[in-house]
DNA sequence: GCCAACGTTGGC
DNA sequence: GCCAACGTTGGC
């Protein structure tokens, strides 16, 4: 099994809209980066996934999805009404992907990246090295249960 | 609101 | 294929 992070900005959808929906599941949709979109497509059923609050007062991981779909092709990128139309994409030539996000856990004591940062133990996580932009990233199985120790 | 760090675009 | 210009992300 592996282990992912994944971004959303808590004004737009938080992970308390995830619990919301209908089975606490969600398409997680709107990935136009490819180096984000080859994670996507990595990622199995059954993998677990870090909920990130980012652009935020306090950006933090704030809990734990699981991964219930494998990827398919992005259904807003063949929508021209949707903001996230591609001309490139097609449904018979799909560019883009998602996968379902099930709520798994909502941590008590949210994981600030600013505690992340102090840590010797995760100075090496994708979340603050290079290239920490991405929307989907892996993170590392120590990296995941340093994190999980910290939570509770 | 600023700006660093990227990714993408497009002219050549 | 190079690279300047531009757009986006996201912490601060």
């Amino acid at each position: 099994m592996q282990h992912w992070l994944v971004k959303s900005e808590p004004d737009s959808f938080s992970i308390d809209d995830l619990i919301r929906k209908k089975d606490q599941t969600e398409m997680w949709d709107g990935v136009r980066n490819y180096q984000a979109r080859n994670n996507l497509k990595k990622m199995d059923i059954g993998d677990s996934v870090f909920f990130y609050h980012s652009s935020c007062k306090q950006p933090a991981i704030v809990g734990i999805a699981e991964v219930v779909t494998s990827h398919y092709p992005d259904p807003t990128a063949s929508n021209p009404e949707h903001s996230g139309f591609d001309p490139k994409h097609s449904d018979s030539k799909p560019k883009w992907y998602v996968v379902d996000l099930k709520h798994k856990q909502k941590f008590n004591r949210p994981i600030p990246l600013s505690w992340i940062k102090q840590q010797s133990e995760l100075s090496e996580i994708s979340l603050i090295s290079k290239g920490s932009r991405l929307s989907v990233m892996p993170i590392e199985a120590s990296h995941w249960q340093y994190i999980l120790d910290n939570a509770k």
